[in-house]
DNA sequence: AAAACATTCAACCAAATGGTTGACTCCGGA
DNA sequence: TCCGGAGTCAACCATTTGGTTGAATGTTTT
């Protein structure tokens, strides 16, 4: 199980990845409003810098930020479109899950109607 | 950074690791249109039935799939719910990332703008 | 030119991941 | 009651992950 470039699949992967950690996810809230350093994503996370470094190596290479050397600085921002990829994939499944909630609703109004009637049995009046 | 349960962020952990990995997206497209039995799901793959069991066990712990044991199969199938946690975090920073596309989209039309202008300038006459 | 800063790289470590195989449990049918 | 199928569990293995520290590479500032 390799993973080669390019396919979708392959690319989900890495997105859904680097999503899958909190500080991670974190720093993408960071820099989502504004564009930010590497010394300045670091400073809320007691971690070392080389740790935030490499996690920010993880959100690039899924392209869910972009760096940009200005001077000494590294400025690091989002990059919208795999996030946009990975919310499709989520999107393409959701009918099903919707079909599936919506047969848990009735499944709990179910529930709850015969609950009501064991409880108080209006209805058998 | 334990990971501790019931937060929010934890469960997100779960559900996007889960969702990181293709053979597992793959299993709940399987599921999610009708419920079957493991060796069913197992069948597709080139893996052994125990590593098959492993992937359900994160897909369940991420919530994203039940089990029902009825006689002496295991029937699998999809759980809406943590999926539509994930959907909404994405959605949130949707915005941010619309912004993004919005100010790439500007920016591509500025510099045709300033391209035509400069290969015949009418604006100036 | 030297000092100070921003960031990455390399080596290392512990824990988790995804896979295997073989033994084990549980259930239904002959 | 015993056998075979459905699944899980346990032990193991290689690879990846997320973290560390310390040295290395640029870039500004003095």
């Amino acid at each position: 199980m390799v993973k080669r470039f390019r396919t979708e699949e392959a690319r989900l992967d890495t997105v859904f990845h680097a999503l899958s950690d909190s500080t991670r996810r974190s720093i993408l809230r960071d820099v989502c409003a504004e564009e930010k350093t590497v010394t300045a994503i670091a400073e809320p996370y007691n971690v070392s810098l080389a740790a935030v470094s490499k996690h920010l190596k993880v959100l690039e290479r899924a392209g869910l930020v972009r760096r940009e050397k200005r001077g000494s600085f590294q400025y690091v921002r989002t990059n919208a479109m795999p996030m946009k990829e990975a919310e499709r994939w989520l999107a393409y499944y959701e009918k099903f899950w919707n079909q599936r909630l919506d047969a848990l609703e009735q499944l709990l109004d179910d529930e709850d109607a015969q609950q009501s009637q064991k409880s108080s049995p209006k209805q058998s009046l």
